[in-house]
DNA sequence: TAGAGACTTGGAGTGCACTCCAGGCAAGCG
DNA sequence: CGCTTGCCTGGAGTGCACTCCAAGTCTCTA
């Protein structure tokens, strides 16, 4: 009974217009960190804090220890995209980046936990569309009152 | 470029066994807060809360200073609920209260503020569309990778 | 080779939406 | 009358997901 469910704000307002306003640059496969800003429009802090959590696996280093993304790297992180935006929590997804870690035997808890978050997912889309019927109700009294003060209907 | 915009756990949890767990307590229409909250599911904290930031319309008291709510609070609860339950920022709401608060001259501000956020709904919806492709995807090769070790696949 | 700008770290801070706590009042019951 | 139960308050605490800071290192351009 509590809290916890986010979709960013950022995520929300960039989803449409500036998703990809970084294409990939494609085939260098060893991508800086403001590079991968560019590219996934999190920061550079959430990106290390991806990491510090487990949520990446294993980011490769330079010579002088900056982080090199890879192509793989870019893959995941439009996965946890996809995830966030979803709304599933970031534990969750730190538990299946270990599942991952651990290898192909996990698949099956992989797919269960896939599974368990796409029915939740299913839900929250049926429980956003009966709130659309609710906010188009009141938005059609609304709009018929504006309607009737701006003369339409007093011929 | 920031967070929040949550869904109450509590809410996905509740929403389609336990939603009217307790029908509204027919024509009595001064329920204390305990009724209140078997209605709607919310805490009695929340409640408190609720009314502390301006998200009530002015909660009815007993002559001894507990609150007694109506059955239209309890209709403004429900509509609070299904915005709570699209993630509407609580300061987004109370602007709405406010607005109702204010009367019939803020019609078009509120025609205004509701009209997005369904745009903001709408939008949300395309993007949990969108993802549950990609959930779909990922379990698919997981589910073909179960079958075929399961030896369904190997006549 | 100097300076600007990008990168590193651990840890502290932020904002949201609750959630709980201490201390106290009021009503009903044996 | 004491006891339990339900309610009241302001303010502090919680959990999540970032977000920022300080202080230092590295890299690139002029």
């Amino acid at each position: 009974m509590t809290v916890t469910d986010r979709v960013p704000m950022s995520v929300r307002a960039c989803s449409q217009l500036d998703r990809q306003r970084h294409a990939r640059p494609q085939g260098r496969d060893r991508y800086t960190i403001s590079e991968v800003v560019d590219y996934t429009g999190l920061s550079a802090h959430t990106l290390r804090w991806y990491e510090r959590i487990g949520l990446m696996p294993h980011v490769d280093r330079s010579h002088t220890g900056q982080r090199r993304y890879t192509d793989k790297d870019l893959d995941w992180l439009d996965l946890v995209g996809k995830l966030r935006l979803t709304g599933m929590p970031v534990a969750d997804m730190v538990r299946y980046a270990q599942l991952v870690r651990e290898g192909d035997h996990t698949f099956a808890e992989r797919e269960h936990l896939l599974s368990a978050h796409r029915e939740d997912v299913r839900r929250r889309i049926a429980e956003l569309h009966s709130t659309l019927d609710v906010l188009d109700f009141k938005i059609d009294i609304y709009a018929a009152h504006r309607r009737a003060s701006e003369g339409v209907l007093s011929i």
